[in-house]
DNA sequence: CTTGAAAGCTCTGTAAG
DNA sequence: CTTACAGAGCTTTCAAG
């Protein structure tokens, strides 16, 4: 876990659409498991020296392909045992800038605009259902929503950030790709 | 950004439930966004010094409540622009276990049993809407799996990990909480 | 909890092949 | 890309208050 941040290079969301080769995502798959890696150690996994990693690593960071490396805190043990999802419908089209002052709520984990029976999707972690029951009166109070739907989670199976994957699993399917074949 | 995996401290998940006090939940708030911080940054940042706020975050981490440090990667720029919830209705009740077999798949991130008109709640990322198509496939072909409904991602306007709050907004609301009152 | 100091390791850059 | 060599900085630990 390098403090690439002071190494220069300024952060800017540079377009670096180079392709990714193998090195690189073997890295990006490394560090989205685990980012407390020494550039000796994730250099050895991935068969570069350390100088050739830091360098892969700093692109990787440079071009925004690495939004950043952070803790993953344990929901239910620091405080907030509750998970939910919430379908939101909105009276008309573009709503989503009045949804956006809920991102101070750092109860508020994810809002995404959606295609299916519902306009918004909000992920939500919070301490009860009590303060769900205060998102949903805050929602209702804005003019634009319609209507919610909550799921509130039981169990909680699997729970992971974005991966890089060598080989894409799910497009080697089966499917009706080739009819005529 | 530590390297406490090696500082020893087995980091089985030991039951530390002494409750979190101020200074815990500043580091924690700050590890969440930005975990490459260095010990002495961020003794600054929360008012502590650097070997205490070493000793913290060793705590934090053997307790379970720091799950770990991962990069986050950009999903569009690392190959995978395509984002969808899908809904997942089974036959019967606990069929969870069957699903889990889909954890290989990178392209999964999260699993969830939900309450309300579905029971299942999947997270899919992957590379284009052939590759979900090719997730539907798989999950029609398990006997359990009864229906689905998609839910494709137009715009991801916020999306984070867990995060830890100094207050819990949402609890100081105005619900009907005190009826009598 | 603090300060201070010492030891060890990583990072970072440079240089040469 | 590699190996190798330094300087700088940080982590980590211990001691003492």
């Amino acid at each position: 876990m390098p403090n690439d941040a002071k190494t220069e290079e300024v952060r800017s969301h540079a377009a670096d659409t180079r392709p990714l080769d193998a090195f690189d995502r073997r890295i990006l798959g490394e560090l989205a498991v685990d980012a407390s890696l020494s550039y000796a150690e994730l250099g050895r996994l991935v068969g570069l020296s350390a100088p050739a990693v830091h360098e892969r690593v700093k692109r990787l960071r440079a071009s925004g392909r690495v939004r950043g490396t952070v803790a993953v805190l344990d929901g239910p043990s620091t405080g907030k045992p509750f998970l939910a999802f919430v379908h939101v419908d909105t009276t008309g089209w573009g709503k989503t800038h009045e949804l956006m002052a809920l991102t101070e709520l750092p109860e508020l984990e994810e809002i995404h605009s959606v295609a299916g029976d519902t306009c918004m999707l909000l992920k939500v972690r919070c301490k009860s259902s009590r303060a769900l029951e205060g998102l949903l009166a805050r929602l209702y109070a804005m003019p634009c929503v319609k209507a919610t739907r909550s799921y509130v989670v039981l169990s909680t199976y699997l729970e992971r950030t974005p991966q890089a994957d060598i080989t894409d699993a799910l497009e080697n399917d089966r499917s009706m790709a080739h009819p005529g074949q």
